[in-house]
DNA sequence: CGAGGATGTTAGTCATCATTAACGTCACCG
DNA sequence: CGGTGACGTTAATGATGACTAACATCCTCG
C-alpha cells in the first residue's frame, strides 16, 4: 500500500517522526490510559503499524518516560525563565500563572498524562521526573513566600497543588468556554484562591 | 491454608463482601488505573484469589460500573439533600462545598477513580453515570446562579469544574497538610475563586 | 440428617499484547 | 555500482489476563 512515505514529507528528517509519535501517544494515553493503549494503536495513529515504533523508542515504557520527562522539563524551564525575568514577585506570579494556563489550554493531553501516568514510568527516569516536578512546585512556593511572608511554606505548597488542580481542570470542562474566555477566568480564579490562601487572617470558624 | 473463612467474620453476611471488594478495587484502580489492575490483584487484596470475584460481580467492567454509579449517586444525593435543606443560596453553597470537601478528603481513591475511569465503563451504565454527574454539576450551577445573577451559566459551569479540580487535588498533595487544616484552606480558596468568577466586574486586561 | 445456597479453589481456555526476528526498500555517499 | 543506515513490514514467541469449568466447604433451614 502506501509507498510514498518520503514523497509526502520531503526532508521530514530530524526527529520529526519521534515527536509525531509522542504527540499521538500522548493523545491516546490521555484518553484511555497507558495500559489501555497498545503499541499497535500508537503505530496506527501515525500511519505505520505496530513494531515500527521500535525503530524510534526502545519500548513502551521508554516512550512514556521520554514524554513525561519532556513535559516536566518544559514546565520547569519555562517557570524558571519567567521568574528570573520578572522584576518582582507580583510579576513572577503572573508569569507562572500564564505559563501554566497556556500549557494547560494548549496541550490538554500532555497535562492529563503528566499527572496520571508517573506511576508507570520505570525507576531511573521516574526519579528525574519527580525532581523536575518538585523544582517546578518550589518555583511557585518561592514566589508565593515572597508575596505572602508569614504564611508557612507547607500551606503554600498545598495551595499551589490546589491551584494546579484548578488550572488543569481544563481537559475535563472541554469546550465549555472558548479559550480566550477561559484563560482570563482561570487566571482570576487562581489569583483569588492564592490570595485567600496566603492571607490567613480572619480564618474564623465555618 | 486459611479455612477459618467464616469464623473470622461471624455473620459477615449482607453485601459486606461486595463493598469490601469495591473498596479494595477503588484503591488499586486509583493507584494503577483500571487496565493496570488484574482480577487477581483485586482478589489478593481481599484475601481471596482471582476468580472468586465472579461470585460477586459479573465481570471487571461491571465492578467498575457499580463503583462509579455508587460514587456519582452519593455525590448527587448528598448535594441535593444539602441544597434543599439550606435556608438560602449562601448556605446551600456552604453545604455543597462541605460535601465535596468531606468526600474528597475522606475518599481520595474514589474521587480519583471517579474522574479518570468513566471511559472504561460499558455503555448502558456510562450514560447513567454521566446523567448523575450532570445533575450534580447543575446543582452547583443553580445555586451559583442565584448567588451571582447576571453571570452566564456557561461561565458558572466552567468555574464549577475548575473548583472541582481545586478540591479534588487532595489526592495529589497527599499528606502535605493535616485534614483539619486542609479542609478550611480548600473551603476558603474555593469560595474566593467562585466569588471572583461570579463577579465579572473589573475584568480588566492582564 | 440432607438439600440448597453462598463462597472459594484450582485448572483450563482464548485473546491480547509487548517484544523480537527475519526480511525488504530506498535514499544517499563513496 | 555497492553498501550502509533509516524505516517499515509481516511472522513468531512468550506473558499476562479475563473469564469459565469442575469441584469443594460449610452454614442454614427443613
Amino acid at each position: 500500500m502506501r509507498k510514498v512515505t518520503t514523497a509526502q514529507t520531503p526532508t521530514r528528517n530530524r526527529g520529526s517522526r519521534r515527536t509525531e509519535i509522542l504527540d499521538a501517544a500522548a493523545r491516546l494515553f490521555a484518553a484511555r490510559g497507558f495500559h489501555g493503549v497498545s503499541i499497535e494503536d500508537i503505530g496506527a495513529a501515525v500511519g505505520t503499524s505496530g513494531p515500527a515504533l521500535y525503530r524510534h523508542f526502545s519500548g513502551k515504557e521508554a516512550l512514556l518516560a521520554e514524554m513525561l520527562l519532556d513535559i516536566s522539563g518544559r514546565l520547569h524551564a519555562s517557570a524558571a525563565a519567567r521568574v528570573t525575568a520578572a522584576p518582582d514577585a507580583e510579576n513572577a506570579l503572573d508569569g507562572l500563572l500564564n505559563g501554566q494556563i497556556e500549557f494547560a489550554l494548549g496541550h490538554p493531553a500532555l497535562i492529563t498524562v503528566h499527572d496520571r501516568e508517573l506511576g508507570n514510568v520505570p525507576e531511573p527516569a521516574r526519579r528525574q521526573i519527580r525532581r523536575l516536578q518538585r523544582l517546578y512546585v518550589e518555583e511557585w512556593v518561592t514566589v508565593l513566600s515572597e508575596l505572602y511572608p508569614g504564611c508557612p511554606p507547607s500551606r503554600l505548597r498545598a495551595a499551589t497543588h490546589a491551584v494546579f488542580g484548578l488550572l488543569n481542570s481544563t481537559p475535563h470542562s472541554a469546550g465549555e468556554l472558548p479559550p480566550e474566555t477561559m484563560a482570563p477566568l482561570l487566571r482570576a480564579m487562581a489569583r483569588a484562591a492564592l490570595a485567600q490562601a496566603g492571607n490567613q487572617l480572619a480564618q474564623a470558624g465555618n
